[in-house]
DNA sequence: ATAGGGTTAG
């Protein structure tokens, strides 16, 4: 076990641990006991500790590992210098996990979408498809369908394309049926061999690792399975699953089948070590295993790698992996790897909106020969989306289609979300549609999406309807669905009406009603579309709708709160754990409840998710912040594990709740030290403030404290540079485009206090002023008094830290 | 044929 403790990790929750494990293979699992189970039944409530000192940082001194730039790929050996380091543990880990903590969860959701990616199947065999999703109700009138088509189907690979798309609709039974049906047809051993490495992979996407293990089992006794295709299967299904000791032990037992494992099998165990939480060092020996047997690397391996390390809170072990992989070249050497690597790459540029490099790659792939498969479609599809690009994911929409590569449903889930995010809701409606005209079903991901769409456009009760929906519909929502509607509370409330145009309107709601022509018409066409369907296409319609500002709002707020209660009372019933991000978003809420009351009804639900959080929101609230401010550091110090877009969102959280209360002072010293832990990347400096990472709370109380500086600049007897500039963004790095809440907060805020600022003129984000004016705004002896802030509520004790700590000494 | 895409907290 080495030093590192089981649970010290931030990405702490393991969502397989519920999946029962099939009785054979409970026996031998010591290691699993040990890793698997957490050991804090997860809903009690710790006692909050007041006097607990703070935690250590994790100790610096741990020998460094020796990966250096001299590695080359013919000589890869430093890995075992990469020993885990030990690292604190903290009581507050299990409920701060992080972002990847819902992951593997939704990907155990049906259908795994993989499909071929080559278009070798003939359109007979999409023809037979549609017949088995919508004519083959039972065995029986499948095996007609497939009668029907024998002859007409071409060989092992129109069987492997109807196998994997009704494993696409989660219709692993018929999948199975046609496997059965497939094999029985086939004499070539080479092609069976394809048809059940093609069966064990659609099986372990669907989760159902038992029935793939038969499958695997079968394959073997009849001869056709001894193939490093099957095992990897198998082996990345044991490992999808969270049976990683299952999935090591079918890797050990290649050797006996004189089987040579390659890159993708090497991918799959780590990968499966990763999701299993092995501990790092075991991996590394399968890792040293690969390169011995001379099989490189590629971006996978050191990103499953990479997971690794992260789980286990190896921080020095990854950057020095990642260091290593840039020596090795592997962004260099890429693009003579495979198809593989194009589609990591490309999906990387494509997130960061680089299409360039992606029109480049696109063209590398194609005079190479390499076809794009729906992996390097999708990965387009998100890309363009992502920068509103809609004319080109349209035409590359279109251009899938034309190379009969079938949409999924993570193609139709990425579609969707992208247009819901831009407001196009009248496209994201007839996506969702043709989703379900294709046979395919939604799941985790693809409903938290729609919920969250609807939120973020303040319908937080249709929201919480359509995850009664879902629940009814056999799948479970995880912490994100919840995060997401949690966060939604109020929104509706202090969203701001739009500037009414007369005609836009009329416009409106005629589509409005269009709309629900359509509806209407659905529900004659019949079965396709069912309940929870037509309701989705339902509130896609009263999104488009209430696109003209039509919502009503009054006792909205009051009808929300209950409603928001109601889904934390579903969160404890399904036992879904939170995480730092239903912190946040709880903080978040508080926020915009008009009252006191209504706060603590939300506090009251921190309380009881983390005894700890609460105790810090809560004291820093009653203005008790001395007493608890030992206890907010050691919860800083876990934030700061986070990456940095979660541990931001935390500041933001816990400041805007301080700021709304008027507890301004508390609320500056929690920015302040999020500033000193470089929570927000280069706020300052004497002659910039970028406060476009920030929330309107936080940004306000980062003004003052950035003006206290600069005022003790010029009172130190410095001159201020010429220029002074404040940046607040403008909605470019919001989701909801060109809102500028914090640009209007700052701007209220400068004016309110005389600072003579003013908009810059190419630029509505960014107020700027020059040295000579803000110095001799600053030497005027009211401003002083403006600035410094003070809270509403302080306990007694605090005015002597208030004294000790004036912002001028504190260290920032 | 086996790996790798999508959702929340700005």
């Amino acid at each position: 076990m080495a030093s590192t403790p089981p649970h010290c990790s931030i990405t702490a929750t393991k969502p397989y641990q519920n999946h029962p494990y099939p009785q054979n293979q409970l026996k031998n699992n010591h290691h699993r006991q040990t890793h698997h189970q957490n050991p804090q039944p997860h809903w009690t409530t710790h006692k909050v500790s007041l006097t607990k000192p703070p935690l250590s940082p994790s100790p610096r001194n741990a020998p460094k590992p020796a990966a250096t730039s001299t590695t080359t790929n013919q000589n890869p050996k430093p890995f075992h210098s990469l020993a885990p380091l030990p690292s604190s543990k903290s009581e507050l880990a299990p409920n701060f996990s992080g972002r990847r903590s819902t992951r593997f969860v939704s990907k155990m959701h049906f259908g795994r979408p993989k499909i071929n990616m080559s278009t070798r199947h003939t359109s007979v065999a999409e023809e037979a498809l549609q017949h088995a999703i919508h004519y083959a109700k039972d065995d029986k009138s499948l095996d007609s369908v497939l009668l029907n088509f024998e002859t007409k189907l071409c060989g092992s690979d129109d069987y492997t394309f109807l196998l994997r798309e009704l494993g696409n609709r989660g219709e692993w039974s018929k999948a199975i049926h046609c496997f059965d049906f497939a094999i029985k047809r086939e004499r070539k051993k080479n092609e069976q061999g394809k048809l059940a490495s093609a069966m064990i992979s659609i099986l372990g996407r669907l989760g159902k690792v038992d029935l793939a293990k038969n499958i695997f089992e079968t394959a073997l006794n009849e001869g056709y399975g001894n193939t490093v295709y099957a095992f990897s299967a198998l082996i990345s299904a044991y490992g999808r699953s969270g049976y990683c000791d299952e999935a090591i032990r079918v890797f050990d037992s290649m050797k006996k089948f004189n089987l040579k494992p390659n890159l993708v099998t090497y991918n799959a165990v780590i990968d499966a070590c990763g999701k299993g939480g092995v501990e790092f060092k075991r991996v590394l020996e399968i890792f040293d295993d690969m390169l011995k047997n001379g099989v490189q690397p590629d971006r996978i391996t050191f990103n499953s790698l990479l997971a690794v390390c992260s789980r286990g809170g190896l921080w020095e072990a990854a950057r020095n992996l990642f260091s290593e992989m840039v020596n090795r070249g592997i962004d260099q050497d890429i693009f003579t790897y495979n198809t593989v690597s194009y589609n990591t790459v490309l999906s990387i540029y494509a997130k960061l909106g680089r299409f360039e490099e992606v029109m480049d790659i696109c063209k590398e792939m194609e005079s190479s020969g390499i076809r794009k498969d729906v992996v390097t479609f999708n990965a387009l599809l998100g890309g363009y989306g992502k920068q509103w690009k809609y004319d080109e994911v349209r035409r590359v929409f279109a251009e899938m289609k034309a190379a009969r590569v079938s949409p999924n449903l993570l193609t139709y889930s990425t579609l969707i979300d992208v247009y819901s995010k831009g407001g196009l809701y009248k496209e994201a409606m007839e996506l969702f549609r043709e989703f379900k005209q294709a046979g395919l079903k939604a799941d985790v991901v693809l409903y938290s999406a729609l919920i969250d769409a609807l939120c973020k456009n303040g319908l937080v009760e249709s929201a919480v309807s359509l995850l009664d929906e879902m629940t009814k519909e056999g799948i479970r929502p995880n912490v994100v669905t919840y995060n997401c509607i949690i966060d939604a509370f109020g929104r509706s409330a202090i969203a701001e009406c739009p500037v009414e145009d007369g005609d836009r309107d009329i416009e409106l709601k005629k589509e409005s009603s269009n709309l629900n022509k359509v509806l209407t018409m659905d529900d004659k066409e019949g079965q396709l579309v069912g309940r929870a369907d037509n309701q989705i296409i339902q509130f896609f319609g009263q999104l488009a709708a209430e696109k003209a500002g039509q919502a009503k709002k009054e006792n909205r707020c009051r009808q929300e709160i209950l409603c928001i209660l109601s889904v934390f009372q579903k969160m404890h019933e399904l036992e879904i754990k939170p995480n730092v991000v239903t912190f946040s978003a709880i903080l978040n809420a508080c926020s915009r409840c008009n009252s006191f009351e209504d706060a603590s009804m939300l506090l009251e639900e921190l309380r009881l998710f983390d005894n700890q959080v609460y105790g810090v929101a809560h004291g820093l609230l009653m203005g008790c912040r001395e007493n608890v401010w030992v206890q907010a550091l050691s919860l800083f110090d876990e934030v700061k594990q986070m990456d940095s877009s979660t541990a931001s969102a935390f500041y933001n959280a816990l400041t805007d709740m301080l700021w709304h209360f008027g507890q301004k002072r508390g609320a500056q010293l929690v920015v302040l030290e999020g500033k000193r832990r470089q929570v927000w990347e280069n706020v300052w400096s004497d002659s910039c403030l970028d406060l476009h990472l920030m929330s309107s709370g936080a940004a306000r109380a980062m003004v003052h404290a950035w003006l206290l500086n600069i005022r003790a600049v010029v009172f130190e007897g410095h001159e201020l540079p010429k220029l002074l500039s404040i940046l607040t963004g403008w909605g470019k790095h919001s989701k909801v485009v060109g809102d500028g809440a914090v640009r209007r907060a700052i701007e209220g805020l400068l004016t309110g206090m005389g600072a003579p600022f003013w908009v810059a003129r190419c630029n509505l984000g960014r107020f700027i002023s020059t040295g000579p004016m803000v110095a001799a705004w600053l030497r005027e002896s009211g401003t002083m008094k403006v600035l410094v802030l003070h809270d509403d509520r302080t306990d007694s004790e605090n005015s002597r830290f208030d004294k000790i700590s004036d912002l001028q000494t504190l260290p920032l």
